[in-house]
DNA sequence: TAGATTGTTAATCGATTAACAATC
DNA sequence: TAGATTGTTAATCGATTAACAATC
């Protein structure tokens, strides 16, 4: 049986690097629960996921202790102990600001609710936006966030505007009471201490494939990714 | 006046996070320009990235020598070089492949044309999207992809497929002559030592942002981000 | 018991920051 | 010249990997 895990309220903030392969041990766990493997060793688990042995154990350690000594993880139980330690235990009512092209292919994103994300309401700053229909959702103006984020449960926003507008927008959705903003603008925001920001910059990622592409032309080895 | 850079053609591959810290550079650059900014120091370059000033000397360093000791970078000159350097001194026309709600908002998505990735066509294994038209796009069937690499310049995809098709994808691409993968499917590929992956984990990024806020909530410091 | 596998400590590796001589 | 700033080396810091006693 697995020791009574330190359990989420602890600790420090875990590194970047480590929560997002947490996410990654969660999405193999479930794959390996759906095909009834009822225990991974850390081998196992990190095999599909090109991670190392070592680097999965390591990465669990500064939650807590979840697995047997000779056994392995129980898959169940720690799926049950990750979704805790990432806060995904529970669904997360999100805001979608922002309904241009990227904005409303969000709105339509199945990948988002199917992890618990649902956006449950619109906003966009542009008059001539508000009050069209997405997907079964009406565009409200901006001054409607606050008492959606009170009424609807609301604490992230995924931030689809343009990068002039970012900082202003994220401003005022920071004063209407959201504390996580999911920013797709190519600009850095500076919120105060108990907001985060996870910016997700795809002009960097392509630039980073062209790279990486022209470099393995001239002759380089690639040797990662 | 900067020494002669050694150029993008000799050295090792370059660490991701170099990589992704000099595509911001360049877009920092490009808005010093356009406020008519003639020079600017590595810390006055760095100041509006959160970026200190050592560590954009040394991620510069990595490619060449492009400062003046006492003066500092040249603006358009720092810019054309790491647009060599990064590969994008040129376009890349680019495939999108799958037609979901996601690949539909990319086709429409102006951010990537912006800076060079232009979608010239588009692809889709379901023959129900094939013949139908996006943003003045037609959806070709995969089979037409191998020609349109070679018709149109193509060397980068899009990757905006269910994570049960995107390997079996990700090889017809690759056999047709994609040499990048812009991969936004929560799945590893596996792929020839000749071809580069980049993924872009959305579920990945919520998860580090619901782990960040409630975090917060639970009393910790958010010590970064 | 013998084999497997954990959690953790130590060793290695790489990335960031500091410091400074050289240079404009 | 004096002040500013580079490129680079050395110092620090953090992350990954290896090794192994403890445990099932």
């Amino acid at each position: 049986m697995p020791e009574t895990p330190r359990g989420p309220l602890t600790g420090r903030l875990a590194p970047k690097a480590v929560v997002g392969r947490v996410s990654l041990y969660v999405r193999q766990l479930e794959a390996f629960q759906r095909q009834g493997v009822a225990t991974v060793s850390s081998h196992r688990l990190g095999l599909p996921l090109g991670i190392n042995d070592a680097q999965v154990r390591k990465d669990l350690a500064f939650f807590g202790q979840f697995g047997c000594p000779g056994i392995g993880y129980n898959v169940p139980q720690l799926i049950e102990s990750l979704r805790g330690v990432l806060g995904i235990d529970h669904d997360w009512p999100s805001a979608l600001i922002g309904l241009g092209h990227l904005g409303q292919a969000l709105v339509r994103y199945r990948g988002f609710s199917a992890r618990g994300f649902q956006i449950v309401a619109l906003f966009d700053s542009d008059p001539s936006k508000v009050g069209r229909d997405f997907d079964g959702l009406t565009v409200l103006p901006m001054d409607a966030l606050a008492a959606a984020v009170v009424d609807r449960g609301i604490a992230l926003a995924l931030l689809a505007v343009p990068a002039e507008s970012a900082q202003e927008v994220a401003a005022r959705a920071v004063a209407s009471g959201v504390t996580g903003l999911l920013n797709f603008a190519p600009t850095p925001l500076s919120v105060p201490a108990h907001v985060s920001v996870v910016s997700v910059d795809l002009s960097v990622q392509l630039e980073h494939l062209a790279y990486k592409v022209q470099f393995t032309r001239r002759g380089g080895v690639a040797a990662f990714g």
